[in-house]
DNA sequence: ACCTGAACACCGTTCAAGT
DNA sequence: ACCTGAACACCGTTCAAGT
């Protein structure tokens, strides 16, 4: 009873060991070639070419992966810690991860870099809302924040996390403040 | 009499035409090879690399023309326009070269990009404090204007040159209107 | 001094042959 | 259905041989 989606358990493995290999690799060098990546993951160049159709589609891949990984993230830190104590600790890791996968980005042409940002938009908005809401619900964060406004400013963090000093800690403290309520009068 | 710096005049211009061929290259395809860039301007692949040892080299190179070529236009410019409608020619040719440039980026790792930051800082700064000095003088650009803070704008204005519609001239505007002097009191 | 172009090691990608 | 790995066209870069 073969069904349209089965999958034999040894390509899922390969494709998950390959998907491995590839943020290892990318991670220490974000020019690690394809044949490099399929060699470290244990399988032939061509069923690395089997699972990613191009260089373009593996790269795509490893960043999808991470993005979901760190929005995942959000129920535990809600669990954890109060709300705006969680945006703090999920955005440091958002720009860290953005940081470590930024020279990816240079692997990328324009079109393809703009295929990144409409894969993982949706998501990153969805955890930074869920996020700004906690935080409106127990009055710590003013209730017309904005989760678009805030990821522009977290552009803005990585762009200083890149300097010689990472400013970013800092520029986070600070527009974290400005998502506080106006004092009562 | 030879002399140290004495060249060759078919070397000077072997360096030339390499680097006439790789604007036109870069231009129309980032990703250019360095051998086609060598074929297109009639030389053997060992004189390029005579002239510029690494890839990365070239590519520099092509930059620090460009800005070159800009920063020249500010003379011109403030003789024939006011001071503010200078700054804003100089300023959208600066963006429109920036744009056209960008994917050249992506073939530069992170240090090379340092590098050029650093090679053009200096000149642009220059010529942006030239445009508003002038407005300054005649009282067109209030006295405090500040030309770091006019080159960091500038970099919002590409990103926003990027998008699907250029919405860079209205924000070029704006931040023009902002040069203005506070009115009379 | 400088130029040429064959050559090198390696790249992304393909595909015939296997199981 | 999926995997292997030799092979292809091409990349950035080098270097012996020429002028």
């Amino acid at each position: 009873m073969t069904r349209v989606g089965m999958v034999r358990a040894d390509a899922r493995e390969n494709r998950e060991r390959i998907l491995e290999a590839a943020r290892d690799a990318f991670a220490a060098d974000g020019s690690a070639s394809t044949n490099q990546i399929a060699q470290r993951a244990g399988v032939g160049p061509g069923t690395l070419y089997r699972h990613f159709p191009t260089r373009e589609a593996l790269v795509l891949a490893v960043y999808q992966h991470e993005v979901a990984r760190i929005v995942d993230l959000v129920p535990q830190l809600l669990r954890d810690h109060a709300p705006v104590e969680a945006l703090r600790l999920w955005t440091t890791e958002l720009v860290a991860a953005m940081r470590a996968k930024h020279g990816l980005g240079h692997a990328l042409d324009p079109a393809a870099q703009a295929a990144v940002t409409e894969q993982t938009y949706g998501p990153v908005i969805g955890a930074i809302t869920t996020l700004l809401d906690a935080g409106k619900s127990d009055g710590s964060i003013r209730a017309d924040a904005d989760a678009a406004d805030f990821l522009q400013l977290t552009g803005a963090l990585w762009r200083a996390a890149s300097g010689p000093e990472d400013r970013s800690p800092r520029l986070l403290a600070l527009v974290l403040d400005g998502l506080r309520p106006p004092p009562a009068r």
